[in-house]
DNA sequence: ATAGGTGTACTATCTGTTATAGTACACTTG
DNA sequence: CAAGTGTACTATAACAGATAGTACACCTAT
């Protein structure tokens, strides 16, 4: 269910973070779905269980799960709509990384092409 | 000529780094022109020598610059292309926040708008 | 030749973040 | 009650980033 990179420069809990977010927003993990118990997660992973507690603290805090202690921690309802939110943000990244192609002279259609790819879309120039 | 913020994750170094080639991909710096001295940077922006040697050796590693020992260090005839070069890796970042944005729902009209305006087409849609 | 600027190399130290280890406790369910 | 859950806490190790200080080699202008 999950991927970790321990040689990347991105720390562990900020993976699992990530990966979540991912899982709700491809819908893989639906509201009530059950999220891995720290325990569980920190055997299959190998990982300290207080780096997988760190990483659902802030989950729970951006509201994307709620824990019920003695029970399991659960996707809330509007997760879907938080995460979707949450990408908006990433529109500025694209906006950035593009404003330096357009610097360096890189043309517009590579750029154009490069998100298109991402939506799936094979664009033959 | 350069900004740093020492508060967010990136590194003084990289920050150094990152402006530069921006400076050379915009063409405000250009073949021979001179780059600022270790020590003169230093206390301009009150960062410890040590760490603009290292941002400088990584240009110096990456063809950006040449050191003239006694004398100082100069843009390179390449810089340009180089930094061109290298920004098409950049295609790919893009091209995976593309990927996130597509699995969140985003609409594929605004990640291109995103990619517009960083090429400073303002798209009214 | 000298002075002052340049790049370079090296060691040592401080700091913050990340990750781990271990323990303890409260809660819920079966 | 037992087993699994979340939670809290302290302590430690490891690493990267940045700083401090020193020393040396090189070039240029005076």
């Amino acid at each position: 269910m999950f991927q970790i990179d321990r040689f990347g420069r991105v720390p562990i809990y900020e993976q699992i973070i990530d990966q979540t977010q991912r899982l709700i927003a491809s819908g893989i993990l639906k509201e009530g779905d059950q999220l891995p118990s720290v325990r569980a997660l920190s055997q299959e992973l190998s990982v300290n269980p207080n780096t997988l507690q760190k990483a659902y603290s802030e989950l729970e805090r951006r509201g994307l799960c709620v824990s019920a202690p003695g029970n399991g921690r659960f996707v809330t309802a509007d997760a879907s709509k938080l995460v979707g939110e949450g990408c908006k943000g990433r529109l500025d990244e694209i906006r950035s990384i593009a404003e330096e192609l357009c610097a360096a002279g890189i043309p517009l259609e590579d750029a154009l092409g490069a998100v298109n790819a991402g939506y799936g879309k094979e664009t033959r120039q």
